[in-house]
DNA sequence: ATGTCGATACTTTATCGA
């Protein structure tokens, strides 16, 4: 089962590369981050002519995410628990059946956070305070599951091409990183880290300064698995080719292949 | 210091968010 997430700034502006990318990766699970629209203006019956079943919980003009799978949803939940007041679509959680049990798969929109010195970091800072809170019940499951999306988090130093940089910038900020691992330590498997050793392999080349032309980049999108799903990667991958298209998202999509058996 | 995109609105140029 091959599960993907891709930001793609925008469905609007990026319909028929995402449209193209499907075809080429046929991927089962595609959670897609920031298609910028409001549901009943997401084009789903283009998915749908491909074999998807879509799920969107959209927001007019930012964020926004969508969940599209070739398996029909058992289930559909929306939003992140933990603050009712939260207007900001950043979360959807699907659950599909597979050969004896389920896996559930969440599309992740993490809250960028810049500038540091205003409401925004703090927002951030709560939400992965949510997630983790939210990992820890859906641990309590002892289900594979897959939090995929963009984290707008570096990691480390070795997933960004100029750790000076970046800084004080939200996505590499102590109190984002040690967030970040906190949310590991309740025993999150990164998938990528899990399937490769080498550093500097990036997932977002800004737009500005010749970033892709000089691969200045920094990996952000993660895929984080529960012990089960952990159990099951064979594969996970970072589609680079997707930045050097026309008119590209600045995230390309990563994908695992989980073993469903 | 700046460089670029995408979406929006009292649009045709500025603003915001990233």
């Amino acid at each position: 089962m091959k599960i993907a997430t891709w930001n793609i700034n925008g469905i609007k502006a990026r319909l028929d590369g995402v449209v193209t990318w499907l075809e080429q990766a046929t991927p089962d699970v595609a959670c897609l981050q920031e298609i910028k629209s409001q549901d009943e203006g997401f084009p789903s019956e283009r998915f749908e002519e491909l074999g998807y079943n879509v799920a969107v919980h959209g927001q007019k003009g930012f964020n926004g995410v969508a969940i599209l799978s070739k398996r029909p949803f058992d289930e559909i939940n929306a939003r992140l628990p933990g603050d009712e007041g939260d207007e900001q679509a950043r979360y959807l959680e699907g659950v599909f059946s597979i050969d004896g049990g389920v896996v559930r798969v969440a599309s992740i929109y993490l809250p960028n956070g810049n500038p540091t010195d205003s409401d925004k970091f703090p927002y951030k800072l709560a939400w992965m305070d949510r997630l983790r809170d939210h990992a820890k019940n859906l641990l309590k499951l002892e289900e594979p599951f897959v939090l995929a999306g963009d984290y707008n988090v570096i990691p480390t130093p070795d997933d960004v091409h100029d750790p000076k940089a970046w800084e004080g910038d939200a996505l590499f900020r102590p109190e984002t990183l040690a967030q970040f691992r906190t949310l590991l330590n309740l025993g999150l498997t990164d998938a990528y880290r899990a399937c490769h050793y080498q550093s500097h392999q990036y997932t977002f080349w800004d737009y500005q300064r010749g970033s892709w032309q000089k691969d200045h980049g920094i990996r952000i999108d993660h895929l984080l698995l529960s012990p089960q799903a952990a159990d099951r990667l064979q594969a996970c991958e970072i589609d680079r080719f997707t930045r050097g298209w026309e008119k590209p998202s600045d995230h390309v999509p990563v994908w695992i292949e989980l073993n469903t058996g």
